[in-house]
DNA sequence: GAATAATCGAGACGGTACGTCCTGTCTTCAA
DNA sequence: TTGAAGACAGGACGTACCGTCTCGATTATTC
């Protein structure tokens, strides 16, 4: 039934919650990950500090938080349809990914760059974002070895890591991606 | 001729550089580059905390270059000889690459991660480190080509991009690097 | 009614202040008002350098504020009697003067400099220290000549000035201020 | 026959030394004693800053050989002629000091408050330039008192001693000294 | 309805690191 | 030996954040 037992004392409120996260968002993007501190966020959300602090243990936390309410989606669909190639998936779900991240790149880097500060967050970031994503592609490629689109003596895990390496490496290495490059990695994958 | 114009003033003290830039490795090793403060490194090498501000920008400019001489050198070898495939040169080139990261791993990430926060470092990161490498195995592809180990319509730049990409993503997300997986990025590339 | 209104947030710790006036104190007493840091001041009151900036502007401030705290009292009695001379009550309080001087004197003339290197500082110092006992002297004369001891056409504001300064002119050029001075310059002006 | 020995070696740039001196000068007048690095003032003289090392120990040392080059004058003459009473000679030579106080009273109030704060300059003020103005008043009373201005029963030391204290203490609290207040001080001396 | 308890905005707290500035000494080359 | 230049050790400065804590006020549940 999942009755939700409400707490003695008051309740937080929960449109707080969004404000903030909007709030981090908004001053992540125009200024960098770096750049921003709780103290800007909980100003800008015109919020208390300590209400930041009661919901998210780190700024990192907070911001994963953030993006995935705003990005959470693009990992759910891609449910491949007979009717399509697996590669044609693929190189669609790259295109829609690298569209996300032509506008929002930074952050994503940024994220990036706070999972190798501190291994918690690291953790939240692979289990919430990572792997999500990897098993995605993992997925496709199974499915299109069961097609026979793809030979069975390829390992779909590597090949989801070398597809996710691919543009990340262009990523934290300040290329733009577009979808010509989309086009080649599928290309490249299903040769 | 290069003549070695002496600037006026007191030259400075080569011998420290050398001092600072193991203080910096050997702290950055034992505790994480975020936990290790200009201070400390300064303490560490005996030398005023000026001395380092004269020499470099900032921590990562000077992490980046205590790296480099550390490991500068294994960029360089690697000249493909006629009686080994490229294959096993890029095997082997990757057996190295993953041994030194086995050890040093953690600074690695650290310099990816203030790249990503530091557009200055992102360049001096990649134009001394980042693009060497890529570009050695770009040439390993190409002489695979002109060998015939690898097919005309291969994209050695894109190929090297997804080899140096999977074990970034691989390193990056918290994994060990090990000679199996060295085996299996060759493979696939010249599967 | 003089409403006392709290303020948001977290109260000052009022006993906090108390500590570091002491501590400012005591290290100048021992060091000189130059060889002390505020640094050094908040390590000796256990407290938070930020804390110390929480309160006062610079060290001179909270010097200032500290000697107050200690000698604000002998500024206030000296409320002339009938039955003593206006004389014999400047002499007196010149000898309490000087007394505290004896001891404290190396505070007082780094006050003293500090008041000529920052206006600000030197506006508090004059309202709150010189001033209060400027007027005490120049309503003694007044008093004075009320009574008769000083006659009519004497400026109680020179000589008022006249008073402070020749001890300051003694103090600040290395001399010893003693009881005998004390009665000279009281003779001196009711001469 | 004073045979100036000239050492071996370069010998040192005498022109150097008013330039350097001038240079203190001006910076001190317009920042301000405290505001005034000796980088800055070796910068603004062109000149290296061990050369100012070489000739003065501190910074205060050299801007009271900056101030006497330009003042040193003012403290000789006032010999006093039987034509004019004491009293006049006295008021004539605070109106000159004034008037020079009025145009440079912050380099005297800085210097002054720098000899609160190192003993040794203390030393070398009170010597070069404090006793000199000292001295000459006293000798201006005793002259008074062989005279008959004055009488035999007054303290020519003290008196001295209130005559500069006057001025240092309404120079140091931040007044003007105009030609009125030399009159009243002297007034109050011969009353 | 009173007691209890968590949240809120606000801001002080102990800490840590930063990058700048200045001092007085030392070291180089050239005059 | 001096001069210009500039590096050196050392240390204080004031600022910026961090994550915790302590207020008084508010808002809910529990007794």
């Amino acid at each position: 039934m999942h009755e939700e037992r409400s707490k003695p004392g008051r309740p937080r409120d929960r449109a707080a919650d969004d404000t903030i996260r909007k709030a981090a968002l908004k001053l992540v993007r125009e200024r960098g990950y770096r750049n921003v501190a709780i103290t800007t966020i909980a100003r800008e959300a015109g919020v208390a500090r300590q209400s930041v602090y009661n919901r998210w243990a780190t700024k990192a936390d907070l911001v994963l938080d953030a993006v995935f309410e705003d990005t959470g989606r693009n990992a759910e669909p891609a449910s491949p349809t007979p009717d399509i190639s697996c590669r044609m998936h693929l190189e669609a779900f790259l295109e829609r990914v690298f569209d996300h991240i032509g506008s929002d790149g930074g952050t994503l880097r940024a994220l990036i760059a706070a999972a190798q500060e501190d291994p918690d967050f690291q953790n939240a970031f692979r289990e919430r974002f990572v792997k999500p994503r990897e098993e995605l592609v993992t997925r496709l490629l199974i499915e299109a070895q069961d097609r026979g689109e793809l030979p069975r003596w390829a390992d779909p895990d590597l090949l989801s890591a070398m597809v996710h390496g691919t543009f990340w490496y262009r990523l934290l290495n300040g290329h733009d991606l577009d979808h010509g490059l989309a086009r080649e990695i599928a290309a490249s994958v299903f040769r």
